[in-house]
DNA sequence: TATTATACTGTATGTATATTCAGTATTATA
DNA sequence: TATAATACTGAATATACATACAGTATAATA
C-alpha cells in the first residue's frame, strides 16, 4: 500500500464518517459538501487515487458505490480493533461447528487479545482438563487448524463428539489424547477405523467468576 | 417494534448480507435481482414496511439511501466500549499496586468482558490456587473492593506480601487464607498483631497459551 | 528540464435509481 | 362483510449520480 496524502486521508476519513452517520457511503456531490469541494471532479479524482492506493474498492457504474477496504494492521493500530467472536458449546452431534443453531452468544473482544489470533470461543464441559487449569464453563479461545504438535492441547472430534484434550501422536496410524485428570483415562485412536477430525488449538483462556 | 413476516425477514436479510458483501446497500432492482421479484416496486413496498415497522431508515431522494437501525442492545453495549487496563505483577514491596513502576503493561479490553467490572489485572506467580484453575502467568481480573465474603478469592496484602487465596474469616479478629493446592498450607492472620490488608476480588481470569 | 502526481474549478451527459401510479390476488382483521 | 395489510407485476418519469472532458496551478520526481 502506497503513502497516503494528508488531503485523501481527509477524503477517507470524511467517507469513513458519512458511512458510520448514514449507513451508506457519500456521493461525490456528498463529499464536496463536507469538504468545502466547488466540482464533483475533486472528490472523483480522490476517490480514484484512494481506489489505485488500495484504501476504497469503488464499484463501477453503482451509485454510492464506495467501499472502504479495511487494512487489518491498520485497524489494529488505530484501537478500533474490536470484534465479535461466536461461544460454541461442545456440541456432539455432527453438525459443524460454527453453524448458527451452536452459538450460544457473540462476545466483544478486541482481535490481538492473545498473542495468537483465534477464531471462536468454546464452552468447556467437565472436568478432564481440571489440572492444565481449564475448569468447566471457561471459554477457551480456539485457533481453527489442523497444524498441531505433541503436547499442544487440541479441540478434536471424535465420531460425533467434540473433546478438549492434550495432542499425542505416537505412530501415523495414532493419536492419543490424554487428559489432564487423572480420574479420566487416555483416548487411543486408530485413524484407520476411527472417524477422527483436529477443530483447532487453544491458544487462550477466558473465565467469568 | 412491530412484527415482521418471514417475507420482510427475507428482504432485511437480503439487504444486510449485500451490505456485508459490497459494503453499500442495495438498489430497488438489486433487492429484486436477490429476491427473484420482477418489478422494483414489490422491493420498494417492502422497504416502506421495513421502515414503518422501525427495522430500517430510508432517506428520501438519496440512492441506496437504507440503513438497518440497530436496536441490538448486546450490540449497542459492547460495540465501542473499550478500555485500557493496567497489568500488575504480584509485587511484594510496600509500594502501591498501581504504582507505574509496577506496570507491566496496558491491555485493551471491553470494561463489560466480565460480568463484574473491574479494575486492574495481577499477573499470578505460583500455583497454589492450582486447583482453582489459577496458573502460573494466569492474568486474574481484580475488582477494588473490601467487601469480600467467605469463599470468595481475594487479592489480599500481608504486611509486605500480596497473594491471591480463598478468603476465610471465622472471628473477628481473625482471617484465613486458604490455598487451592495440597502443597500449600492455610495462612491465619491475626488482625491485632498482623498487618493485613484487602487488595481486592477476583473477578476473572485470561490466559494465553 | 520534462513528466508525473496532487489538487482543484466548471460543464455536460447518459444512465442508474427512487418513486409514483395503475393493476391483480391473497390473507388477515374488525 | 368491508377494510386493511401483504405480496406481487408492469410502466413511466423526474432526478440523483457517476463519469468524461476541458482547464488551471503547484509540488515532487526523474
Amino acid at each position: 500500500m502506497k503513502d497516503i496524502t494528508p488531503q485523501q486521508n481527509k477524503v477517507l476519513d470524511c467517507i469513513k464518517v458519512y458511512i458510520k452517520e448514514t449507513g451508506f457511503p457519500p456521493t461525490r456531490s456528498d463529499i464536496c459538501k463536507e469538504m468545502g469541494f466547488k466540482s464533483p471532479n475533486s472528490a472523483e479524482t480522490h476517490l480514484r487515487a484512494l481506489e489505485k492506493k488500495g484504501f476504497i474498492s469503488i464499484a463501477s457504474g453503482a451509485s454510492r458505490g464506495i467501499s472502504i477496504i479495511n487494512n487489518d494492521i491498520k485497524e489494529e493500530a488505530s484501537s478500533y480493533d474490536s470484534n465479535e467472536y461466536p461461544i460454541v458449546g461442545l456440541v456432539a452431534a455432527g453438525s459443524p461447528t460454527l453453524a448458527s443453531e451452536n452459538i450460544e452468544k457473540q462476545v466483544n473482544c478486541p482481535s490481538n487479545f492473545f498473542s495468537t489470533s483465534f477464531d471462536y470461543f468454546l464452552r468447556v464441559k467437565g472436568l478432564s482438563m481440571k489440572d492444565a487449569g481449564i475448569m468447566e464453563d471457561d471459554l477457551i479461545a480456539v485457533k481453527k487448524t489442523h497444524d498441531v504438535r505433541n503436547g499442544d492441547i487440541v479441540i478434536a472430534r471424535i465420531e460425533d463428539e467434540v473433546t478438549v484434550k492434550y495432542f499425542r501422536k505416537p505412530a501415523d496410524d495414532m493419536v492419543i489424547l490424554e487428559p489432564a485428570n487423572d480420574d479420566f483415562n487416555d483416548i487411543e485412536i486408530n485413524l484407520r477405523n476411527e472417524d477422527f477430525f483436529i477443530e483447532g488449538k487453544y491458544v487462550g483462556l477466558i473465565r467469568e467468576n
